[in-house]
DNA sequence: AATGAGTTTGACAATCATTCTCAATTAGGT
DNA sequence: ACCTAATTGAGAATGATTGTCAAACTCATT
C-alpha cells in the first residue's frame, strides 16, 4: 500500500536499514554514518542523510528532534505509538496510548480545532540508569 | 525563587520582551529579531537569540521546533501547560489536561522509568482557516 | 551478455541557523 | 563621576543539512 515510489534496494540502502535494525537508541544521520564506516561500509554521508529522509517519509522509521535541534532516527513497529526515551543512554521504548489519542481529539474540536497530528515524547531515566 | 543570575533590564531585553507579547504565533529568532527591526528598534540578531534562550532557561516563555529543526518561542502562562497549534496560521492556543499528565506517569512507571519530562504538541486547522 | 534510460551515489561546495569572539558600551552600586 | 561586572553587536566561525553534477549502478529489454 506504501513504497509508491520507486525505491532501489542498493548496497548503501540496504547498509544503513541493517545499522537502523541493530540499534534500539535514536542516532543522527552523522552517527549512523560513523557505524557504517565503522562496519567498513564505504557509503557517503550524502546518502545516510536522503536514505534516512526517505525512509522516514515513508513511515518506515520515526524521527524526532533533540534538544539541539538535530533530527534523531530509529527503526520503529509501523503502527501509531510514543515513545519514552532515557535521558541518559538513550534507550527507547514505544508506548501507546489510546485514551490520549481520544484526549487530543476532544480537546482539538473543543477549541475549534481539525486535528492533523500531534507528537507526544516521554523523557526518564531507565531501570539501569538509576 | 526564579531569576538567580542577575538579569539587567536593557532596552534590548525589554524591546525583546514586548515583541513577545504582542504576537500569539510560535517565532524564530529570525523572525523576532525582523519585528523589532522593522519596529525601528536596533537590537543585535546575536542578542536576540541570548535573550530568547535566557527567557527560555527561566521558564519565562516556551519553546518548541519546527520541522525543519528551527527553535521559536512564544510567550505563555507560566503554569504547566501543551499546545494547539494551527498549521495554517500558526495560532497557539494553549491546553492542558491533569489526565495526560497522570498516564504519563503511570507509563513511565510501567516500563521501570523516572520521568523527567515530556513534550505533547497537537497540530490541526483552526476554525478561521478552514 | 550488451544496451540504454532513469536512479543513485559521493566528493565537495553551498546554505543557513546558531554560536563564538572580543573590543566597546552600559547598568548599578559607591 | 567612578568602578566593575554584565551586556551588546559586528563579523567570524561552527556544524548540521542540502545542493551540484559527473560517474557508477539498476533494471528491463534485446
Amino acid at each position: 500500500m506504501v513504497k509508491v515510489e520507486s525505491l532501489r534496494p542498493t548496497r548503501q540502502r540496504r547498509a544503513v536499514s541493517e545499522v537502523l535494525s541493530s540499534i534500539t537508541k535514536f542516532s543522527s544521520a552523522q552517527e549512523v554514518h560513523a557505524l557504517l564506516i565503522s562496519r567498513g561500509e564505504k557509503v557517503g554521508l550524502a546518502t545516510v542523510y536522503r536514505t534516512l529522509q526517505a525512509l522516514a517519509e515513508t513511515g518506515t522509521i520515526d524521527v524526532l528532534r533533540n534538544d539541539g535541534g538535530e533530527a534523531l532516527y530509529r527503526a520503529c513497529s509501523t503502527d501509531h505509538h510514543h515513545h519514552l526515551v532515557c535521558t541518559v543512554c538513550s534507550k527507547t521504548t514505544e508506548i501507546s496510548a489510546p485514551e490520549v489519542e481520544i484526549w487530543t481529539e476532544k480537546i482539538a474540536r473543543e477549541k475549534g480545532y481539525v486535528i492533523s497530528g500531534h507528537t507526544i515524547e516521554v523523557f526518564g531515566v531507565c531501570k539501569n540508569c538509576r
